[in-house]
DNA sequence: TTGACTCAATTCATATATGAATTATTCATA
DNA sequence: TATGAATAATTCATATATGAATTGAGTCAA
C-alpha cells in the first residue's frame, strides 16, 4: 500500500504535463522507450514499458491513429512488427521531455542524493528476492 | 519507473492468492479496510483502498451482488451511503488473510528490518514532499 | 423562503489492466 | 516433409482508472 500510495501522490502531477499535451501515462512510456531504443517490437516494448502486451496493442492502436508511430512489419518474419516514433513523436517527445526532467528534478531535490541510492537498491532487492518467494511457491505445489 | 516495477513484480504474488478465492486486488483492498474500520461512507473508502470513488462504486457494486459487503442509508443524512461487511465478506477475509501474512512475511524476510524501515521512511517522505512542489506549482498560476 | 453554493454518490466516455483464447507463423524433429 | 510445440501479435470478456458531468441532498445568506 505504501508503494500504491507514494505513486498515487507522485502520478497526478506528471500527469498534469502529459494531458496539457493530450497524452497518458502510458502514451508517454511508449514515446520515451522508443526514442531511447530507436524502434523495437511490440513484446519488448511491453517489457520495456511495464505495460502487458494486450493493453499495449491498444495504447500503440491509439498512437498510430494520431501518427505519433508507426507499425512496420519485420523482413524475414512475418509475426513481429516494429514500432518505431514518427517526427510528430518525436516532436511531441521533445516538447515534454524538459517539463517531465523539471518536475523529476523537483521531486529529487526533497531528498538528499545519497537516501535515492538507498531507495533504489532497496526497492531493486525486493525485485530480485521476490523470484526466489516465487519458486519457493511453485516447490509446495509438489504436496499437491 | 522502479516503482512500477517493483508493483508489477511483487502484486502477481498477492494476486495468485486473490484469484484463488475469486477476488481481484481491489476488492481485497475493500474487504481489508471495511474489516479493519468496522464501515465507512464511500469517499472514506475511497481515501483508505486509494481508489477513485468513480471507480470504487463498481467495485462496491460487485462485492453487492455477491453478499460480501452491503450498503445502508445514513439516518439524518440520505445522501451518504454507509458501507460494511457482510458474514460471508468477514469469512472470505479471514480465509484469505493468513495466506496474504504469510506471503508478506516471506517478502519482508528478504531484507533486514532496518531497512525496511528505512525505505518506509523515504516514500513517506517522497509524498510529504511531493505536496510543496504542488504548492509551488499553484504559486506559478499567478503569473498566468 | 428561496436561490446560490457545497457535498456525497453516481453516471458517462474513454483509456487501460488482466487472464484466457485466437490467429498466423516459425521451428524442431520424427 | 508432415506435424506438433513454441512464438508474436492480437482479440475477447471483464474489471478498473481517470476526469468531467450529473443527480439528489443539505446549507447558508439575502
Amino acid at each position: 500500500m505504501l508503494l500504491m500510495r507514494t505513486l498515487a501522490v507522485v502520478m497526478p502531477h506528471f500527469r498534469t504535463i502529459y494531458s496539457a499535451h493530450n497524452i497518458t501515462d502510458q502514451q508517454w512510456r511508449v514515446l520515451r522507450v522508443l526514442w531511447q531504443g530507436g524502434s523495437c517490437r511490440l513484446n519488448a516494448l511491453a517489457e520495456r514499458t511495464l505495460i502487458a502486451a494486450p493493453a499495449l496493442v491498444g495504447v500503440v492502436d491509439r498512437l498510430d491513429k494520431r501518427g505519433l508511430v508507426v507499425r512496420r512489419g519485420v523482413p524475414n518474419n512475418r509475426r513481429a512488427v516494429d514500432i518505431s516514433v514518427t517526427e510528430a513523436g518525436l516532436s511531441l517527445y521533445h516538447a515534454v521531455q524538459p517539463q517531465v526532467s523539471d518536475l523529476y528534478q523537483q521531486i529529487m531535490a526533497g531528498m538528499p542524493a545519497d537516501k535515492w541510492d538507498d531507495l533504489r537498491q532497496s526497492l531493486d532487492m525486493i525485485c530480485a528476492h521476490v523470484n526466489d518467494v516465487e519458486t519457493t511457491e511453485r516447490g509446495q505445489d509438489r504436496w499437491d
